[in-house]
DNA sequence: TTAGATGCAAAGGGTTTGCAACGTC
DNA sequence: GACGTTGCAAACCCTTTGCATCTAA
């Protein structure tokens, strides 16, 4: 997943810069449109193209992180670390969870299976506090 | 996830018979329109329609698996058994993998965060062995 | 007989893209 | 000045849905 080589002539943007700062000062691992609308407040004249194609730049640069819980719309996370998640089923909403995460088995698994592992993912999928009631 | 009480006037219909059954047959965890194509050979007449309301009622039956690796399609698992998979990130491919899965840490997860936890998913992300070279 | 299932085609909805204008380095 | 970036709108593509017809029970 190294794309460093097509990232060389990355410019900086405000555009950017305030998509950026917008997953960094929250917690709620929103989706392209959250974003846009939060922007927007920002620079009215932003457009949804511009916030998908810089998710996708700050993704390949490495400054967020891309997370796919269901097949309706993708979710982004400004904490790069790789952490896990919970996922509730019932309102959709994303939570950090203080779980330690194992790094030692991407290696297990890289050499018993003959892949190349670069990462995983662990998530869990139930209620969250507030709807398991 | 109980979703039984909307399922008890299902019927046995000969479309739904055959995408399980191409489901039960293969293991690479194929999305919609690859079963489509599969089923067709055999009811050359079925739509991509009835296909995707099959996938969805044998899913909330409980006898396939939805897989969401990446935001572009579904994927499906005639295997219900949690288990592990391993994701090629340059060809697509979908892999099983035998390392056990610990059942134990949804209790943990959910008692340490007050949730209700049905359940969790593990994927590994990186390159198959064809792709590693 | 009757309510669930199907086929077909249209609609939905998140995401991507072509292009001319713009902004960064 | 060169080339990456943006806005806008149209296009994409997977998935869902309305409706008349069909069929399992």
């Amino acid at each position: 997943m190294n794309k460093t080589h097509v990232l060389n002539g990355t410019r900086k943007t405000k555009q950017r810069e305030a998509i950026l700062k917008v997953l960094k000062d929250t917690n709620c691992h929103p989706g392209a449109h959250w974003i846009y609308e939060k922007v927007r407040r920002e620079i009215p004249h932003i457009s949804l193209g511009t916030v998908y194609r810089d998710l996708k730049i700050l993704k390949e640069m490495g400054k967020i992180r891309e997370l796919v819980f269901t097949g309706n719309m993708t979710h982004f996370d400004g904490i790069t670390k790789q952490h896990i998640h919970f996922y509730c089923q019932k309102c959709n909403s994303i939570s950090d969870i203080e779980e330690p995460v194992n790094m030692e088995i991407d290696k297990s698994v890289a050499a018993k299976n003959g892949f190349k592992v670069y990462c995983h993912r662990m998530d869990f999928f139930g209620l969250c506090r507030a709807c398991r009631s």
